[in-house]
DNA sequence: GACTAAATAGGAATAACCCCGAATCTTAGT
DNA sequence: ACTAAGATTCGGGGTTATTCCTATTTAGTC
């Protein structure tokens, strides 16, 4: 029985590559791929990989939002974080969010192997260059405190310059549920204009420049 | 005669990726590698490829400059550069430090695979995607123009948070003006929201995170 | 002088914003 | 199991901001 996995990168050329070494691998199959957060999520809840090699980087729905949810929804299924991140902030969010494994995209293609077979053994796989970062637990201010799953979705959707209707028709809601929802996320973070919240969105991570 | 492909990327995963693909194919060699653009120029000089498959951002020197020094040094080596970035300030830079060719990581490895054979007819081959954002700026009534001194100033207050109004009294002229402007920044940029241009301020040094 | 781009605005339609309330649904605690 | 709190979902209704189209004045170029 061969191991399931499921990729989730917005660069179709990385995909295309990983498939490719992987599958002259023995024993790993490919079964599913996407391009956004939000289809991972989607797809994953379908073809039940064993295993989901994730980008943090993504449109739509980031990779820590999109771990945060499979984990959620397929609590058997391992996911490993493929970044090109170190930043401490990205790395305890990830792990936070229940990723088992971190893999930087500068570190060989076999390490991401071995991260495959330690975690579909149920262990957890940090990269050295990650494990220093880890151990400097600064919790202090947790990253994503303020704002709830659906509110941080609706930022970053906000955040990639949609209208309030192509995020309710993109999100199949209501325009004034959004409405609602922005205005909670303005309220909670006390700001006021959509330049202040793409600035917020940046810095936390939510979306990318 | 295969051709000699030299591969130049700070992620290692991707070049193993590339470089899976690319000896999959027939008439392709891939005859080194580099992880930075110092390292690359220098390997480069040595190993005279044909074809080079160069990432923008890469540390120590990045791919513009890189080009640069290649194009100099070996005036008949072809460079495609294979970016995730679709900024025209980035194409038009890279175009002009010598590549040949400009394909994005979201591509298909296709793409990558046509672009190395057009440019090695001696052929320019550059992505739909970014001969769209090039066309753009170029047909629209503002020819290839930058933003004027006025819209910058404009565009740097709406993306410190300021409502129209706000940066009307700073400027002293009627909140009806600031829209004027903004609309003209938008319909140069090709943007029609706040976040995306408060994105692209960042990007362009405008205002600060 | 003719032409062009920049900077300046007005009016009208559209969208965003902000207050209110309120029905479900989860989740945590006791 | 009950309760309390919070999350998510919407509607009404009004204010404010934005967008789109058009138009004038000013400044610089050929």
């Amino acid at each position: 029985m061969s191991i399931k996995i499921f990729l989730a990168d917005d660069h179709r050329i990385m995909r295309e590559g990983l498939r490719a070494m992987l599958e002259k691998k023995g024993g790993l199959e490919v079964i599913g791929e996407a391009g956004d957060g939000r289809t991972a999520v989607r797809l994953v809840k379908e073809m039940r990989p064993d295993i989901i090699i994730m980008d943090i980087g993504m449109p739509e729905l980031n990779g820590i939002e999109a771990t945060r949810r499979i984990i959620k929804n397929c609590p058997g299924v391992k996911i490993i974080a493929l970044s090109i991140h170190s930043d401490k902030r990205l790395v305890s969010e990830m792990l936070k969010a229940g990723a088992s494994g971190y893999v930087l995209k500068e570190a060989a293609f076999s390490e991401l192997i071995d991260a495959i077979h330690t975690v579909k053994r149920g262990c957890s796989y940090i990269s050295v260059e990650i494990q220093d970062v880890i151990n400097k637990k600064l919790s202090k201010h947790p990253l994503y405190s303020e704002l709830t799953d659906r509110e941080r979705e609706v930022l970053q959707l906000l955040a990639e310059g949609k209208s309030t209707k192509q995020i309710a028709s993109c999100l199949d809601v209501s325009a004034k549920t959004i409405d609602s929802h922005r205005q909670q996320i303005m309220k909670k973070l006390n700001m006021h204009s959509v330049a202040q919240l793409t600035k917020y969105a940046i810095r936390e991570g939510i979306t990318s420049i």
